[in-house]
DNA sequence: CTCGTAAACGTTATAGTATAACGTATCAAT
DNA sequence: ATTGATACGTTATACTATAACGTTTACGAG
């Protein structure tokens, strides 16, 4: 398989991201079926509008490209679907940016049931989860007696693709 | 030295948090002289108000307690106070809760210079940062290639005290 | 197929969080 | 005293999220 939004690395600058929108739509109808869940037509709407990108958006952009056609929902419509998202494990919040971003694994065994541990990219904004395990295992060894119900682990940074850039800036600029 | 919010542990129901209080402002204080920083009549306000407890609070119920006695400062006020507040380290934003905590080791060799790294008792509300050295050391690990430069770490669940009282009631039940 | 129920939705209003922009006051160093 | 930088006051506005209500729609039981 050709590598889309599944992998856990950060996604090249110029990749085919049709694939991963659809690959994510098709992902989420799948579950819904399996689960017998309404994937109704807000909640694809929004969560392709998610999918846009892999960088999160907030839940009043959603609502502008909602009604970018002469739509008129409101913020009502949009925050039910990302509830709906949310509870099913379709999208991520990320709560350092008060916005939502795509989940890459729905239905997988998360590592992390736990919560979301997310990689941010300052630069492209590109957000990818990664394996958490040793952090969470880190974390339960850490607070002995604190009995640990859900984890938010959001690292930002320089993605490895901008990172690259910044340092090809840095050695023109001498 | 007695145990105050000095401590990496949940502060007893019942301290004496006056101590912990009075504590944290002086430290404050000797911070700001030692710095040249101005530790203007707001930000201490600010401060104090943060230090009312161990539990995060929000820049609107800071606020109000602001204007208790017939203030009439605005938000811009706090969020001014806070920001300075944050950016030397005295109190940390809790993003999940959209609010704010006094931190208790100020200018003191933070293992954790690039963000904060929090308990949070969903019951008590009390927060405590936690020492995630080893924590970063498996996040470095987990993102090869990823320049990290800010780390957002809120584990929520249970603190010691409130998950004994829950046992006891679980078993009062039976 | 009809009915009854629960889920989903539409709509309006409101609560809660945060910043922009501009002028004034204060402080500290020259 | 002059001056430049920092802090503050004030107003307005942007952004984020939920409450509460009634209506519609889906779907299984009978
Ligand atoms: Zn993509
Ligand atoms: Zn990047
Ligand atoms: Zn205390
Ligand atoms: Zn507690």
């Amino acid at each position: 398989m050709a590598r889309t939004q599944q992998s856990r690395t950060f996604p090249q600058p110029g990749h085919n991201h049709d694939r991963c929108a659809v690959q994510a739509l098709a992902r989420a109808e799948a579950l819904c079926d399996a689960k017998r869940l309404r994937f109704t037509s807000v909640r694809r709407r929004v969560l392709a509008t998610v999918w846009a990108s892999h960088a999160p958006i907030g839940a009043y952009d959603i609502l502008a490209q909602l009604n970018a056609g002469g739509g008129r929902n409101a913020p009502m419509a949009v925050y039910r679907a990302l509830d709906f998202l949310l509870a099913h494990g379709l999208v991520h919040r990320v709560a350092s940016l008060n916005a939502f971003v795509g989940c890459a694994h729905p239905g997988e065994a998360h590592s992390h049931k736990l919560g979301s541990q997310l990689l941010i990219c300052r630069a492209c904004g590109s957000v990818v989860e990664f394996d958490g395990r040793a952090v969470s295992a880190a974390v339960a060894r850490a607070a002995p007696g604190f009995a640990i119900e859900s984890e938010v682990i959001e690292i930002s940074g320089l993605c490895p693709h901008c990172r690259r850039l910044t340092r090809r800036k840095a050695i023109a600029r001498d």
